[in-house]
DNA sequence: TGCCAGGTAAACA
DNA sequence: TGTTTACATGGC
């Protein structure tokens, strides 16, 4: 798909049914897994005996995959299941890819972990989650849509709210007895109507922000590589926050968990005010100015930064 | 019950 | 340029 990132080429190795997937020692699958399980109304994917199932789209075919660690999480492994086996190479490294850009396993954290162990708040959260990377999620639409979803309600009723728009509009594979869902594509979403959307039970204007963001990846206005080729953070914060819809917030928390910049942050989130508040036993939710000067040794690890911290609350 | 949710656009000063 | 308000509904 859209994520070729530069491998180094001994990052994975391939055993037909198999791919096992090296990971670095600042890695924890268990916290990986902790933090994938917090929330038991997930529509992507399942997690059964510490093992995570999901379909991944490919260009034009589905896997079906278990991901689990391996013996003393020296590796990741990526069983694929039913008859989902990919032959054509260049699948089998899409879905190597794909698990990879997830699991976040091409950054090296010792700069990040360095930086922490002098942060108070950051040294807490280290320790407390040593190993965690930063989840992401590697399709953009996903990210725009799951960021549009969640403006402004609780965790809990988003995820209802993905449930039902993946539900009404994705892509369904039944796998040795099991159903998995693939979230809707833009050309799926694209052609609707606000009216289309109204079982989702969401505000009119969400449903506006979710197909306008559809058309314009439709048209090809909006990609993966038009933000990277953006050149800067801030530009390519400019592209996002210019669509409807879009704002600071949704802008960072896609460039951090689609696009992987670094120092993508979203100052404005409330999760963010709320864990500082509980980790510091502020009396109020700290000012925007505070948090500023909470953060200035964070520099290019916001990102990192913000998801650790996020942990203590969800 | 009422207030707050992993905000944003539009209206207004 | 900065501040206020409507938006819809669920969770607690």
């Amino acid at each position: 798909m859209d994520q070729q990132q530069r491998l180094p080429k001994d990052s994975w190795e391939d055993h037909i049914h198999t791919l096992k997937l090296f990971v670095p020692k600042e890695f924890s699958f268990q916290e990986n897994l902790n933090y994938l399980q917090r929330s038991p109304n997930e529509c992507l994917f399942t997690i059964r005996n510490d093992s995570i199932y999901r379909a991944i789209p490919l260009e034009d075919d589905v896997a079906v995959i278990e991901v689990s660690a391996e013996n003393h999480e020296q590796a990741i492994l990526v069983r694929f299941l039913g008859n989902t086996t990919p032959t054509e190479p260049s699948k089998r490294t899409e879905v190597a890819n794909y698990v990879r850009d997830w699991f976040d396993l091409n950054t090296d954290l010792v700069p990040f972990y360095s930086m922490a162990e002098t942060d108070p708040m950051l040294s807490q959260a280290v320790q407390s989650f040593y190993g965690l990377r930063n989840m992401g999620i590697p399709d953009l639409f996903e990210a725009l849509c799951w960021g549009i979803l969640g403006q402004q309600i609780n965790l809990a009723y988003a995820y209802t709210l993905k449930r039902r728009f993946v539900e009404a509009f994705g892509r369904r594979i039944e796998c040795e007895g099991e159903v998995y869902w693939m979230f809707p594509r833009p050309e799926d979403i694209a052609p609707l109507r606000v009216e289309d959307l109204g079982g989702l039970r969401m505000t009119v204007k969400k449903c506006e922000y979710l197909l306008g963001v559809a058309g314009l990846m439709t048209d090809g206005k909006l990609t993966k590589e038009l933000l990277l080729e953006a050149g800067s953070l801030k530009k390519a914060e400019k592209q996002l926050d210019g669509i409807r819809g879009i704002g600071p917030w949704t802008a960072n928390y896609v460039l951090m968990r689609c696009l992987r910049m670094p120092a993508a942050f979203p100052i404005d989130d409330v999760g963010l005010h709320n864990a500082i508040k509980h980790l510091l036993g502020l009396e109020a939710k700290p000012t925007k100015k505070e948090i500023l000067e909470l953060s200035a040794g964070w520099t290019n690890w916001e990102s990192y930064a913000t998801f650790y911290l996020w942990r203590f609350l969800y």
